[in-house]
DNA sequence: TGGTTTTTGTTGCTTAGGCAACACGGGAGC
DNA sequence: GCTCCCGTGTTGCCTAAGCAACAAAAACCA
C-alpha cells in the first residue's frame, strides 16, 4: 500500500494522484453502466487505462474504493457548506445535519440496488466523518464530559435522525427537520453553558 | 530521450502514452493563451501536472514538441479522408493534395504571429509526412524510377503548388484547385501506364 | 555596465507504475 | 466427478516519472 497520507493531501508526488483520479473517474463510469455488484476490478483498470497491480497498490479492493467514494462524496457535501475549516457554533451544526439529510438522500436514490448492502458502509463512513469533524470542534469548546464521548453520542444521534427522516414517505422539507431535531442535539455535546 | 517506436505505437507504455498525452493538452492550452514564443517549458509542464525533466525525455525542447505537434495535425487531416492505410489511386492523390491545401490554411489562420517562423517548420514536416506516404504508396505500384526520386519530387510538387494556393489572395476553391493541379502531378510519380 | 533573477538542459538517486507470472477460488459446462 | 475459464490478490523485476541540485545561458533591471 502507498503512502496513507490520510486526508493530509498537501503535496503528494504527481503521479499517486494522477493514477487516483483516473481510478475515480473510471469507478464512476463503470458503476454507471454496470452497477457496482456486476463491475470487476479489471473493468475498472482498463478504462482507467492503468495496471490491475497498481489499484491493489491504492485499494483493498473494489469496496474500499467505494468506502472512499462515499465518504470523499460526503466530504464534498460538508465542504460545499464550508463546516470543514471552522469552529462550532449552534448554525454551523444545523448545517451539518441538513448535509448528512441531503447526502443520505442522494445516495439512496442513486443506488437503488442492493440498498440494505450499502447503507451499512454508508452509515460507516459518514459516522466516522462526523465524528473526527464534531471532536475537532468540542476540542475547541468547553464541554462538561470528554469530547470523545460527546462526539460518539453526537454523531450517532445525528445519523440515526437523518435516516429516519430520509426513510420517512412524507419528506418534510430538511431545514423544518434540522430546527425540529436541533434542541435534541444540543445536548449530547455537554457544552458548558456561557453566562 | 525515451524509446522512440517513430509513429509504430501499437502498444506502448501506458505511462508514456498519458505524459504525451498531458503535455501535448498543456501545450494547446497555454499557446492559446501566451503564444508560442512567450510560452515557457515550465508554463507547459505546470499546467501538464508533470516534472520538468520528463518533459525533456520526450522532446528536444519546445521546437521539438512544436514540430511534432505539427505533424500530428496533418497526419489527423490525413486519416480523416481515409488515406494511411491504404493504396495508390488518382483519387487518393486528389485527396492529398486537398488535405495539404486545408491544413496550411488552418495552420496560417491560426499562427498569425510570426508566420514566416513557423511557416519552414510546417513545410519541413508536411513534406516528411508527405514522402512517407507516397513512397509507401509507390512501394506498391510499379514504376519508371526508383520510388524514392519520384516520391521526392512529388512531395515537394504537391507542398510548393498547396503554399501558392494558400498565398493567393482570390482563394478558389480548393476542389477545384485540385483538379486543376492533378494533371501536373501525376506525370511525377512515373507511373507505369496500365495497358 | 554589472548584478540579480529566470529559464534551460542535464544528472544521480528514489519511488510509483507496468508487466508477467503465479496460486487460489469459484462457477459453468459436459 | 472432471476440466476450462475467469476474476482475484500477490510477487519480483524492469522502466518511466519525480525530485533536487547543478552549471550555463538568457532576460531583466538598475
Amino acid at each position: 500500500m502507498l503512502s496513507n497520507l490520510k486526508e493530509g493531501q498537501e503535496k503528494l508526488d504527481p503521479r499517486v494522484r494522477r493514477t487516483r483520479q483516473l481510478i475515480e473517474q473510471a469507478f464512476m463510469e463503470v458503476i454507471n453502466e454496470k452497477g457496482f455488484q456486476e463491475m470487476t476490478v479489471r473493468d475498472i483498470t482498463e478504462r482507467a487505462g492503468i495496471n490491475r497491480a497498481t489499484f491493489y497498490a491504492h485499494f483493498q479492493d473494489k469496496y474500499g474504493l467505494l468506502d472512499q467514494s462515499i465518504r470523499q462524496g460526503f466530504l464534498q457535501e460538508v465542504d460545499k457548506r464550508m463546516l470543514n475549516a471552522c469552529h462550532f457554533t449552534v448554525d454551523n451544526l444545523r448545517n451539518l445535519i441538513i448535509a448528512v439529510c441531503e447526502f443520505i438522500k442522494n445516495a439512496n436514490s442513486k443506488c437503488k440496488p442492493a440498498q440494505s448492502q450499502f447503507e451499512t458502509l454508508v452509515e460507516a463512513q459518514v459516522k466516522e466523518v462526523l465524528y473526527d469533524l464534531l471532536l475537532k470542534w468540542l476540542e475547541q469548546t468547553r464541554t462538561n464530559t470528554e469530547p470523545e464521548i460527546a462526539a460518539t453520542a453526537t454523531s450517532w444521534a445525528i445519523y440515526g435522525l437523518a435516516l429516519q427522516w430520509s426513510h420517512s414517505k412524507r419528506l418534510e422539507s430538511v431545514e423544518k427537520f434540522a430546527d425540529e431535531v436541533l434542541p435534541l442535539i444540543v445536548p449530547n455535546l455537554q457544552l458548558v453553558e456561557a453566562a
